[in-house]
DNA sequence: TTTCCTACTGACCACCTGTTCAGTACATTG
DNA sequence: CAATGTACTGAACAGGTGGTCAGTAGGAAA
């Protein structure tokens, strides 16, 4: 129904308006600015999307049509997601990044709506996390988990790692030198992290 | 200079301000709101600042100082940081809980600093991954850090899912049903991180 | 053709924003 | 005492904001 190759006004102002507001956030964004950036008067933005919030509503929606469309792939085959060996994807990073091709408002979009505290994100979390841990209960009946009590932990530090690397990605961009979302910088990324979930990254110490 | 018993009208829009940022973001938050919350006038948050971003860089110097005083202790002593054993601070979110006080506005404040984009959170982190590269150095060079090749990125990664806590921590206490920037919940996270980091969360499986 | 509907424009309005400024209260200094 | 300076107020102002609305253009239906 609204696809990325929609080229009508609506659609234009929409993924304008997904742009603009990853990068400087709603707030900082006027209707005018959204207007400029798709070439229409500010007026049409209202008469699409009746308000500046709704044009917000609008934007949500999509982006979790995405989220959703980017999850159904996982979800529909949970045995390979987050498995060893040399999977395609073995974690939510690496699902993401693959998912969303470079360049993409997505990622600076997401960032921004974790940062909000948006009843939307909270949502969006709460779903991902519940796929975190039936993976982690898939793993410990696979017998592919070490010995943990506290699973819901593990799946939230794992989930949060995860996260975190999306959200704080500029930084780590910055530090390491190379785009943690490109396909060579998450290859080295993965591979570390695989390294530390597997074999763990320090060596116990006499006490 | 500034400490927290500062009872003057000065330190008190700038706390309210440190407050009210982090709540909502700067762009929310109006130099009304700011000298309502403080019992002054307008005129007076102006006056004493200069304009709102003079109010705004007199918070972030504040908050900047915050953390300086918070890294001393930890670069004094950088062998007692992220050590093993039953370490008062095995982590870099551990520190923070501990300097930070419960209810403190810092860490929304953080949360903002570091997912607007401010220059100022890129020199922060900056700062801190080269203490965390230091600390991992330092492991090695004791014999307590699993072999690795790549020490950035392991610094890296252990940083981020450090910061990953702390910035996402409300939707880790949501999905915890703990307070991970509380003692008992910091135990818990701890408890898990630091399990992941000793033995590994995966166990290897037949290739 | 006439009618209608939808996409679209641009001028306009009320409101809120950061900021200015003349003026007050009051303690300190000469 | 007068004078000086500082903390402080509240009314005002210019600019920008989201939103409204009368009106235009143009295709489809009658």
């Amino acid at each position: 129904m609204a696809s990325d190759r929609d080229v009508t006004a609506r659609a234009q102002i929409r993924n304008c308006a997904l742009r603009l507001f990853g990068e400087r956030g709603p707030d900082a964004v006027t209707v005018r600015d959204i207007a400029a950036c798709a070439n229409v008067s500010p007026g049409l933005v209202l008469h699409h999307f009746g308000s500046k919030q709704g044009l917000r509503d609008a934007v949500d929606a999509h982006v979790l049509s995405m989220f959703d469309a980017m999850l159904a792939t996982a979800i529909e085959d949970p045995a390979a997601f987050a498995k060893g060996g040399t999977p395609q994807i073995s974690s939510f990073a690496e699902l993401f990044a693959s998912a969303i091709p470079a360049g993409s408002p997505i990622p600076a979009y997401l960032r921004r709506l974790l940062l909000s505290g948006d009843p939307m994100g909270k949502k969006l979390i709460q779903q991902w996390f519940e796929l975190t841990v039936t993976t982690v209960d898939a793993l410990a009946a696979s017998g592919n988990l070490q010995p943990t009590q506290d699973r819901a932990a593990l799946a939230a530090f794992l989930l949060v790692n995860d996260l975190a690397m999306i959200v704080l990605h500029d930084y780590v961009a910055d530090a390491l030198g190379t785009d943690p979302l490109s396909p060579e910088g998450m290859r080295r990324w993965a591979s570390t992290a695989f390294d530390v979930y597997r074999h763990g990254a320090f060596t116990k110490e006499e006490s």
